[in-house]
DNA sequence: CTAAATAGTGGACAAAGTCAACTAAATGCA
DNA sequence: TGCATTTAGTTGACTTTGTCCACTATTTAG
């Protein structure tokens, strides 16, 4: 039974990356690549979370996500300030600019999601969406 | 309506990339990226395959195709001939040592994910396959 | 008060991915 | 048939991503 079950949740993730795209990081050509984009999407939803917070979040390598910042913070879309109550720490919040980009970026992202589902049958479309939203529901309160 | 499925397939995607470990390629630390054991996936089970067939599956760039078959050449766990249709194709196999590196990868996979199932309670674990196998049976049949 | 742990940065690479140009073979069609 | 177009795959030349490790500055624990 547990055997099936990891069988299943391989081909899906087979099936799934490929038709999410996610195997060529180029697809939606914008400016931001997958992992800044969360990174803003962090800072816009939680502001003033900090690196270390944005690390446990995405599970990424601190270094790298330092040097994303660096980058974010060069092109204007995000802010820091030092935290006054951990003298290591910085605060990040998305700046007006980088609103706007991430605004840009959302329609992008609609669109491309619009295409994805446009090539199923309205039924089809309706179980896809109440599918993932199970799951998510699942895997958010684990 | 509409935009609420959008939403919810955006949110989705949040949730399960961070999930599987899909942001941080290494999570896994096998010998083979993501990409090249699509590649070994799809000759295993399509054995003959043409480069062009896979970027047709997997929906990558010819020219980064054709770098990793290389490599996966040169490491021996793919075996090429030469198309007797096409002149300018050829056919993929995999190799008795890709079979066995493969298998690897399987159990080191198979592993991984069973630990992300081992978060889950039974009755969730169920709930999760059987919405992905919902979701993947809608994707393939679109 | 000192040792250990934690937050973030930076050097130095390695790996991944992209884009355009190119060769050779196959196909279309006048 | 014969020449223009397409198509399959490769290669050069990069750019971007991602990793590992050492290092500084704080903070926390004992």
């Amino acid at each position: 039974m547990k055997e099936k079950d990891i069988e299943e949740v391989r081909s899906f993730n087979r099936v799934y990356t490929v038709f999410m795209g996610i195997l060529n990081q180029r697809f939606l050509q914008s400016k931001f690549s997958l992992v800044e984009t969360r990174v803003l999407h962090a800072a816009l939803h939680q502001d003033g979370i900090t690196p270390s917070e944005i690390t446990a979040l995405l599970n990424i390598d601190k270094s790298y996500l330092s040097r994303i910042i660096t980058s974010l913070l060069r092109r204007k879309v995000l802010r820091k300030r030092k935290s006054a109550d951990d003298g290591r720490s910085i605060h990040l919040s998305i700046t007006e600019i980088g609103r706007r980009e991430f605004e840009k970026l959302n329609e992008a992202s609609n669109l491309q999601v619009a295409g994805l589902l446009a090539q199923l049958s309205e039924s089809d479309c309706k179980r896809l969406v109440k599918n993932m939203s199970e799951i998510r529901s699942i895997l958010e309160n684990r």
